[in-house]
This record gives structure tokens, sequence and C-alpha cells, in this order.
DNA sequence: TTGTACGCGTTATCAA
DNA sequence: TTGATAACGCGTACAA
């Protein structure tokens, strides 16, 4: 490895000459300059950033934390992570937790992975990162930052509710209400909702969302109307036919996964979507354009809260100031996208 | 941040004997060992690792280059690798070149980019990282490991056809000779095949394996049964109708987009998947199980493939021999795995 | 305009 | 069993 002493030694100049060349500083002589820089350039020499950060202290580089790099949400997440970073200059240390993995589909409900968090985020201290942001595959509280963590550290998709640590999350809220708007929009009154677990925090945010539009349009919300799914599949399966009991028009689902299952059933009670009765769904996953029909549903803003959160935390880094977010700041709500298909009939009487 | 300096001093030790201790190196008395273990752990002590690997001029850390994350196969191919450096004690330098989302569709036949590359793995050398492992999106030739690296290089589901670094690929001739075994079992002896791009690899050595099993059977295989597509769902879309007129009872998608065209075209014909006609797709993408029926196709052995590559890299690493690869182990081929769902008919005369 | 010397936090080599 | 001290490769006062 050709290392700045060799340069300043082929160049007859010092290091301290080297190195200010490098770091474009003044006061060099245009000649000197010159020889340098081509002797770098022949032998290929680039500067040694471990031996840069022992001395700046900085080492330019975000810790990222997936809970799992195979969830669906976490690679578009990391993807506006990594545009971001490359766009500031920054590189990232990569944690994969595995969560899923290792502890099967429930792992969000389960807390034994809390001192595994605490052990990586110590390494990535220990490998002297400027930032960490934390990437969950479920939307829920979290407490797995330390208490004496002394580099900033921002929550993306999930929540902090810590006044240290900011969280850029998903606007549910508009998200689902824009869903339902656009169902009262094509003449749906009865609506049937297939939510995630009641306790989620999706989902909940989500059912406040269906309500505002019922609100708005001064149309009684029924409770019935409602079945928990827990965002597979077969959970939407199962809720069809109370939904179908209680003649709902258009059946809402929070996840696209789960509106597959009300295919299903819908498919073996021979009712088509889209034609018989109108699904909508939640996510945008790509596998929700191979349904037939091709189904109505949300994008998550993935990408922008990837994004955003990593956004964040460079610009504590670069401003330094690792104290309490400011209110405003602490979540930071990313819209959904509403892509319509054709899983939505219009029912007005024209 | 404390230090090894301050541990020192407040145990009244010399730094060197503190060191020793964190590393385990005998010869230190026990009381002073615990004296120190104990400080370390009141202090919250954290070795530095950038000055650690500054001295041992080993990073522990291994630069891992995705040409795009949000590419279906990058995920589990990272969580290989991950899983890998979890168990070996590495880190992970992500570097996600988002050529997909720069350069559109068609990038992989686009070198644009090579420049790029060379620049992102010349970052990650001044990283001092001690080993690569490339993830490609797409399985092909890529010269882009630079002549001069020195550190090992890994490539993973792409080729590398060349001796200094090996690639780990999917056992592409096997996985298509294995679809066609499974419709030969059931019957089928006209079999229409909606290939990728001819050029391409994967294709080239799936058209073996297909052939394979014809010659095994001592059937000719017909070239107008194949219809070459583009890996996109409308190339199955279009190539449906002519593999019809064939008379073909089966169709093998090279991926299971490309099936879910065929199924689309097939549905607009008001024929059946799985009854009026098989078809079988490949990479066994979560979409496929939505497809109604859903589909027979073959795993891609995709994590696998990621912790091959990385156990590669890292047995260079420790052997530290980055010369030559030997000649059987320059390509390792990984097999898929056949997952029977319903698309296939058994049409065999009972 | 350039060079010297020191320090960053470690490990490694000796000597004590 | 322990301690001084010299590296590692770089940045940066300060001196020349």
């Amino acid at each position: 490895m050709v290392t700045i002493k060799e340069i300043a030694k082929r160049c007859n100049v010092s290091i301290a000459t080297v190195s200010n060349i490098i770091n474009g500083k003044p006061n060099v002589g245009r000649e000197t300059r010159e020889k340098v820089l081509k002797t770098i350039e022949e032998l290929n020499y680039t500067p040694n950033y471990i031996a840069k950060n022992l001395k700046t202290r900085r080492s330019k580089t975000i810790g990222v934390v997936v809970e799992d790099i195979t969830a669906f949400c976490a690679p578009d997440i990391v993807d506006g992570i990594t545009k971001c970073c490359e766009e500031k200059g920054y590189h990232i240390l990569l944690t994969n937790l595995r969560l899923y993995r290792k502890f099967g589909e429930s792992y969000y409900e389960n807390e034994k992975f809390f001192p595994m968090i605490q052990k990586e985020i110590k390494e990535l201290i220990a490998k002297q990162v400027d930032g960490i942001v934390y990437v969950t595959t479920h939307e829920r509280v979290l407490k797995c930052f330390p208490k004496e963590l002394n580099v900033p550290a921002v929550m993306a998709y999930g929540y902090t509710r810590s006044p240290k640590y900011p969280s850029i999350v998903v606007d549910d809220r508009k998200g689902a209400a824009e869903v339902i708007r656009y169902l009262f929009s094509m003449g749906h009154r009865r609506i049937g909702i297939v939510s995630g677990p009641v306790r989620s925090l999706h989902t909940r945010e989500r059912l406040l969302g269906v309500q505002d539009i019922f609100t708005e349009q001064g149309i009684p919300f029924e409770k019935k109307c409602v079945v928990e799914g827990d965002w597979r599949r077969g959970s939407g399966y199962r809720g069809t036919d109370s939904l179908l009991e209680q003649k709902v028009t258009a059946i809402f689902c929070m996840s696209d996964i789960m509106a597959g299952g009300v295919y299903d059933r819908l498919g073996e009670l021979g009712l088509i979507p889209g034609k018989d009765i109108s699904v909508a769904g939640f996510d945008d996953r790509e596998l929700s354009t191979y349904y037939k029909p091709p189904l109505t549903t949300t994008a998550l803003p993935l990408f922008e809260i990837g994004y955003t959160a990593c956004e964040h935390a460079i610009r504590k880094i670069e401003g330094s100031d690792c104290g309490e977010v400011p209110e405003e700041l602490l979540e930071i709500a990313r819209s959904c996208s509403l892509t319509v298909r054709d899983s939505v009939k219009d029912i007005r009487i024209q």
C-alpha cells in the first residue's frame, strides 16, 4: 500500500506539503502541486481513510441497523438512505439484525432481541460511526437506543417517542383517509375493513383516517364492519365472509397481502373483485399488480422515509447538536400515494 | 470518548497492560486483570476499532457492492452475506450502486457505469476493507474488478470469468432441467419455452438444461417452441399466442414475471392455467403464490450464494493468499429447488 | 512556500 | 508480570 510518505519522498517534499495539496489547501507552489498530483496519479495513491479518521475524529460513516433486510419495506428504505449518503459523501456500515429469520413471524412482539441491538449499536460506535439510522420493519415504538448514545440517531419507519431521537414515519392516517375518500367518490358507503392487529400503531392510525372521512361525510361508521387481521393472507381470507354478511360493497384491507386473502375467498365464492365487489389494499407491493384484477392500493413512502431519516442524521452530525429534538421534528410523517387500478367499481347512479 | 489511556491511568497500570487484558493475552496478574476489567465496565469503555485497525492493518470489514438493493434478488443475497459476516465477526461496508434507478431497466447492457464501479471500489479500498463481495442483479460476465486490486474479491450471482476472482452462481442448467423433468413426469411432451434474452447467460444455460432432458428422453426438441422474452411481463404476454399455435401442453417461463404475462394472455383467451394448459416459472418470487392458480416454479439459491461468496472472501482474507483461484473453484454453482404448486396438470393416461 | 514535530488510540516489541 | 516506547498513516500548528 502506497502512503503519503512515499509520495513525499518521491517528490522531495515533506508529507505536510502533500497533505496540503490533497486537501486543497492554499499556499502551495504551482510547480510542486503538479509534480505531487502527477506522482499520486502514477502510484495510484489513495489516502487511508482509517488514518485520516483517527486524526479528524470523523468517519463520514453512518451506521445503518436494519431489523431484517429481507422484509419488504427494508430495501427501499435502505435505498433512500444510500441515496442520501451518496449525495453527502457518507459511507454506510450495515448491520442486518435478521430478526425475522431468527425469531420468526412475530419477532416484533418479542423483546428478546433488545440486548442484541444494544450490542450491535455498541459495535457501530466502536467503529466510530458518526450517526445511526435504525430501520424497523414493523411500525412500532421501540426503545432501542441506549441512554448514553453519543452520536445522533434517527428511527426510520418506527417510532421512538423519545425527545432525543426523531422518527420518520408513514402518514398512516392520511393514507387510509385517502383510500376511503376514493371509495366514497366511487359511490361506496358500506365499506368493510380488514385491519391489522388492533394494538398496532398502523392499525390505529388508519382506523382514525377511515373515521375522518366518515365523519366528514356525516355518515356513521359501524364497528361491525371491521374485522381484525394479522397482516397475513389467511386473515384476509377468513375475514371476508363476515364482511359479506354486512352487505358491504367495498372492502378496504390494510395490507395488499390480506387483500390477496380476500381475493382468494372471493374467488371461491365466485365473486369477482372490481365487479361484484370492490377491494382496496395498502402498501402497493409489486405483487398487487399481478392480482386479477390488479389491486387499487396506496404506496408507502419508503424511499422518502429512508432518505429523510438519513438526512436528519447527517444534519445533526454536521450541526453537531446532539441535544433534544424540537417537538415539531420528533415525528415526521411522509405521505402515501394512491394508485388506482381495477379492483374498485364505480357504483354511482349515473 | 473514554480511551485505553484513561483506563490505564485510573488503574495505575500501563496502557500495554490494559491492551493485553483486553486482547486476552496471558502473562497478566489476576488481580490487575480484575481491576482493569472492572473499570472498563464502569467507564463503559469500548476499544476504538479505527485505531486498532490502523495498527493491525485489518479492518475486519467486507466491502459489499450491490448493483441495486431494490432488485428482487439483492436482499436475500445480502442476507446471506450478513449471516456469514455475523458468524465470522466481520462488519459490512455497503455500497448501493443504484444502477436500476440511475440507468433504468436495461442498465446491464450499459457500460456507462463502469467508471463508477471503479471509483466505488477504490473508496472501499481507501476505507481499508479486507475483502470485497460484488453482488450483481443480472447474471452476466462483469469485468469490474481493477487489475491491481490488493484484497480478495468475489462475485455473487454474476460471472467474472477471471482466474483471480471466483464467482458464486446459480446452477441454471440443472435448475431448468429439473423443471422440465417434472413437466415430463406429468406427461408433457410438447413444451413451449418463454426464454430470457438469448445473449443472457441465464437463458443459454437454462436452454441447455431443457435440451438435456429432451435428449435424455430421446425426444427431439423443436426450436420453434421457444419464444424469446426479456424477463418482463409483457414479453410473456406477447409470446403466448405463438406457443399456443404450436399446440404445446405446457409453457415453461424463465421468470415468474413472464409467467405472469402468460397468465394474463391465457386469461384473456379464457384458458385456465393448470387446467387447460400448464405453466411453470423460474425464481420462486413471493408474488407467484398469488397467481391463480399458484405457480409451480423453482427457487434461486440466493441466500446461499451470498453466504458462500462471503465465506470465500473471508477464507481468502484469512488465508491471505490473494493469488489465482484454482480452476475448480472459479465458478461455484448452487442448486435451485423446485416448488410444485397448482399450475401444472397431470396429463398422463391413467 | 515548505518542513518539523506532535498527536489521534491502538498494538507489538523489548527490556525491566 | 509489567512498562516504555516505537510504530500505523494522516492532519496540523508552528517554525523556518
